[in-house]
DNA sequence: CGGATTTGACCAGCGC
DNA sequence: GCGCTGGTCAAATCCG
């Protein structure tokens, strides 16, 4: 049992040492059992959030100050080369401290970033997230019958004899279900953040469409859907096995629209209304392509004691156009710091097999 | 009653 | 080709 266990582990370790070897090979040191993470995950309610309480992870991050914006995740998920449309008048800024009790909340997170395939910033945005289409030709599957019932024929004709099969009934109806052919991935990052909700709080709205068990983890993975129309950001949220107080967050896409809701205004940045969301400020370009897949330790409203760790794990020829538009820009605005502990912060938690996409861990090969 | 969540099944990609 | 696994769908259910 415990055998297995530590082999797992150690396969785990040598992923996320792979990931990290040629960029710091020095920084393979101890990650010290996760101890960098020591915030006070208080359980707090959130007002865009759901009934189990999502946390207001912009007020964990201390990042309620200063600002006006919308919302932080405004600012890194649109991508640039959407050349939106205006912005709609941006609601009043809540009061921060009304809402969520987050002085005294020590957080530290670990960001990743991941672009798993090609950046959809290139040319076809959304292209890949038909499903996501309202209007998708698919959805009217609900209703059933005709077309199912072509596609299905063969199935339906073996399974005649026993109508009050329901179960059966269900799988035909469930079988039309088609998808893009060759889906492109949207680029996605990851953070983790020590918290004992699962869903962070991000200003905009989310439905959960699934979940799934997560192999070797006692925890389930959610799988959640912004749900304004058109949009097709997506997002995981899955307990690290070994820590389960560390709920990685994975986002996969870049949102179309405004942030919907300004919870409590804590996630504000200076808004450029003329890039509805785009941050106002972004980290030079060169200098930070030059420190991809660095760790970074974001220090934010040290008044706070909040602190996050971040690294950027995008592959080389994917990432810029992504880290521009979709890397958080909180952690952008903020001033970054390599150092090499937090690089084995990320190594020896093995954390990043959960966050890091195993074509990326092979590519470090 | 409408929207959100749950949950079992389906589908596709990948490794063997 | 087969099995495993991650991701998604959608009916059922829950909840405000």
């Amino acid at each position: 049992m415990e055998k297995k266990k530590e082999e797992e582990k150690k396969e785990i370790n040598s992923m996320a040492n792979l990931r990290f070897s040629d960029e710091n090979p020095t920084a393979a040191s101890s990650f010290g059992g996760g101890s960098i993470f020591d915030m006070a995950a208080g359980a707090c309610d959130v007002s865009g959030g759901d009934k189990w309480g999502s946390l207001g992870f912009m007020d964990l991050l201390g990042i309620h100050q200063d600002f006006s914006a919308p919302s932080l995740f405004d600012s890194f998920h649109h991508p640039p080369i959407l050349s939106p449309p205006p912005p709609p008048p941006l609601p009043p800024l809540s009061s921060a401290s009304e809402l969520l009790p987050s002085e005294n909340i020590d957080t530290k997170q670990v960001l990743l970033q991941q672009t798993s395939l090609p950046s959809p910033a290139s040319t076809v945005p959304e292209s890949s997230e038909v499903l996501n289409n309202p209007a998708t030709p698919n959805s009217s599957s609900i209703s059933s019958s005709s077309n199912e019932a072509a596609n299905d024929d063969q199935t339906k004709l073996a399974g005649d004899d026993e109508e009050q099969d329901q179960d059966k009934s269900k799988k035909l109806q469930l079988k039309p279900k088609k998808k893009n052919p060759k889906r492109q991935r949207e680029p996605r990052f990851a953070f983790m953040t020590k918290s004992e909700v699962d869903h962070l709080d991000d200003g905009y709205r989310w439905r959960k469409y699934g979940q799934k068990a997560v192999k070797n983890s006692p925890y389930p993975r959610s799988y959640y859907r912004c749900t304004s129309a058109g949009c097709g950001v997506k997002k995981r949220v899955e307990r690290s096995s070994d820590d389960s107080t560390i709920v990685v967050t994975t986002y996969e896409g870049q949102h179309t629209h405004p942030c919907p809701i300004t919870p409590r205004g804590t996630i504000g940045i200076a808004h450029d209304p003329s890039s509805f969301g785009a941050p106002s400020f972004v980290v030079p370009q060169p200098q930070y392509l030059h420190q991809q897949q660095q760790p970074y330790i974001y220090t934010s409203s040290p008044s706070m004691n909040i602190t996050t760790t971040t690294t950027t794990t995008s592959t080389s020829t994917t990432s810029s156009s992504f880290i521009n538009s979709s890397f958080p820009a909180f952690l952008q605005e903020r001033r970054f710091m390599t150092t090499p502990s937090a690089a084995s912060l990320l190594r020896d938690d093995g954390l990043l097999q959960d966050i890091v996409p195993s074509q990326m861990r092979k590519l470090e090969d």
